[in-house]
DNA sequence: TACCGTCTAAACAAAT
DNA sequence: TATTTGTTTAGACGGT
């Protein structure tokens, strides 16, 4: 039914070398809406973990996890075939993606219903702290620039990096609206 | 050097 | 029957 699966890429050599394939550099400023030809600084299971958190019962099948990773990194919409193989590869090999029980009853057409395995949200959780552009790792820009114009004050707080009752409270739902919201501040040149 | 996480390709089976 | 979903093996790569 959908039609996906669309190759048609750059044939061959690209001469400049800054083609398709290329990993985004981690000192630029990303944005996944306009860098459609950068791979995005995430790894496919930091992708998984960001579509399933944002889902409502943090359960989703493999055709909404392809459908969250197109429509908010478009790269992926132009990116050479495979890399849905990769998703798939990857819920079925990583240890921190589960399926959910075949619940007798009401089935969500094909296949399973993905999930994290709370056991191991916390590896995940540190893994997405450790990508670029992360809250965590960017908030700081956030605090230098809203404020103060005046403080000659350093550092100011030290942020409120972690440790808490976790759980379930660093949600990597505020991922991208952080993200946005640091890049428009950059677009204004206040960081 | 070994190990680990990651990525890509591919073979294959099962489900639909 | 063809497509989708899921598992598995294999090799390559960079970082630790
Ligand atoms: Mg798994």
């Amino acid at each position: 039914l959908d039609g996906d699966d669309d190759d048609v890429e750059n044939a061959g050599t690209d001469a400049g070398g800054c083609g398709a394939l290329t990993r985004h550099p981690p000192h630029i400023p990303y944005n996944p809406k306009t860098h459609v030809h950068s791979k995005p600084p995430y790894s496919f299971s930091c992708l998984i973990f960001m579509a399933i958190e944002e889902a409502a019962l943090k359960r989703l099948p493999v055709k909404d996890i392809y459908q969250w990773i197109v429509t908010h990194f478009p790269y992926f919409q132009n990116a050479p075939t495979g890399w849905k193989n990769s998703v798939r590869h990857n819920l079925s090999l990583n240890k921190c993606f589960m399926k959910v029980d075949k619940e007798r009853g009401h089935n969500i057409g094909k296949g399973s219903l993905w999930m994290v395995d709370p056991d191991y949200r916390p590896n995940l959780l540190q893994a997405l702290r450790k990508t670029p552009y992360h809250p965590y790792s960017q908030l700081h820009i956030l605090q230098n620039s809203c404020n103060s114009q005046g403080s000659s004050i350093g550092p100011m707080k030290p942020l409120p990096l972690a440790p808490r009752p976790n759980v379930n409270v660093p949600s990597p739902g505020l991922f991208l609206a952080l993200r946005q919201k640091i890049w428009q501040l950059h677009l204004r040149g206040r960081c």
